[in-house]
DNA sequence: CATGGTCTCATCTATGCGTTTGACAAGATC
DNA sequence: GATCTTGTCAAACGCATAGATGAGACCATG
């Protein structure tokens, strides 16, 4: 739909010592591509010519290592979840626990990108209901008011946590500034840090 | 072959009552249809097929009456912007217009939706930013504390009136709950009242 | 009954994914 | 060293699908 039909651009040089046959490496590359790909454009929107392009592989050898395009993606899940569990530290303040969170996706929105376009697909693998022992622990510790509820509060940080990588034309909208650019991430980083401490009684 | 002179068999007299000519009944299925198909998939992954056959049409409707899928898209769009102003009430306090609008997003969530996919897409047709004069002025009156940021407590109501269309994974994980039931649209209006509440100073 | 806007059917073209084929390079095995 | 196995590339093909098109039928109206 928008304009140029233009394909990423293939990974920088050869490399030519580094060319050999590393199946590992190749994996790598691949799953790296399909991160940016998936994220940018989602699923349906996603060309395994790109995701080889960016890799600077033969698109081949998705089929070869994955088995495909939805292969690649389960993979890209996976991978996911693993990553995500243990991240939680309960002795930070939960502000700045959320701004450290914030920090990661500012640094790497593809995660928060790729999370969002499967909740709208409505393609997500199955995951157990979240733990929020820790999130009760620091509402009975005065971190959060009693009168709301600890799943709330959670959204409330996911949501605003990703809303800079998802809904970046809101923030233009909104702040007149570019989402990308250090002055607002910090302008943004700084709000949010209020609000959260807002949510204490 | 040449040929049987093909006369294209004469649609055994299908519920006549219905069946007219009318292109501006036409125009208005399809839209309905579309926003339908575009809401639960996306741009990418719709397809004019299944929003023909939501209208209950022929697909080539859609390309003599807009001109394909991408007329039909942009189509949406104009008529989402002709629709979205106007819903502001400066009368009323800023948590009860919240829940006005969630109650708007749980009874139609497609808007929602379609608006996030642009967003994740970047395909957002060119929106003016925002007036926040009103936001502004609630802050002078003690709506929103003088520490936040207009903006921020704009996005963050949008986010939240947002969520539970745009993130229904997340609302599971956290809440347990059907983002669809009665029971947690009651207990997440009643939440987020509360927490725009806190907003104030 | 001629006309023009509306609609249908069959078809066309492009694209995307996956597969096949065939060649080659590097290790491993004998 | 000969041979086998695995990883990689390139080009081409098959095949399904999606979106668009063309020719004509239908219908209302003047």
């Amino acid at each position: 739909m928008q304009g140029t039909p233009k394909r990423p651009r293939r990974a920088p040089a050869p490399a030519p010592e580094e060319r050999k046959l590393d199946p590992e490496r190749s994996r790598r590359l691949l799953l790296e591509a399909a991160m940016d790909e998936f994220s940018e454009k989602g699923y349906a929107g996603a060309r395994v010519q790109d995701i080889a392009d960016r890799a600077g592989l033969n698109k081949q050898l998705i089929t070869y290592h994955f088995g495909g395009k939805e292969g690649l993606y389960k993979e890209l899940g996976r991978q996911w979840l693993r990553r995500e569990a243990a991240f939680n530290d309960p002795a930070l303040p939960l502000d700045q626990l959320v701004a450290r969170y914030l920090e990661e996706a500012f640094a790497d929105p593809r995660g928060t990108r790729l999370n969002a376009w499967c909740g709208l697909a409505g393609a997500v693998p199955e995951e157990d209901p979240e733990d929020l022992s820790d999130l009760r622990r620091r509402q009975a510790e005065g971190e959060i008011a009693e009168e709301i509820d600890p799943a709330m509060a959670m959204l409330l940080c996911v949501s605003m946590v990703a809303a800079p990588a998802t809904m970046p034309h809101a923030v233009r909208r909104f702040f007149g500034a570019d989402p990308d650019s250090p002055e607002f991430r910090e302008h943004y980083a700084d709000q949010l840090r209020r609000i959260v401490r807002r949510l204490a009684s």
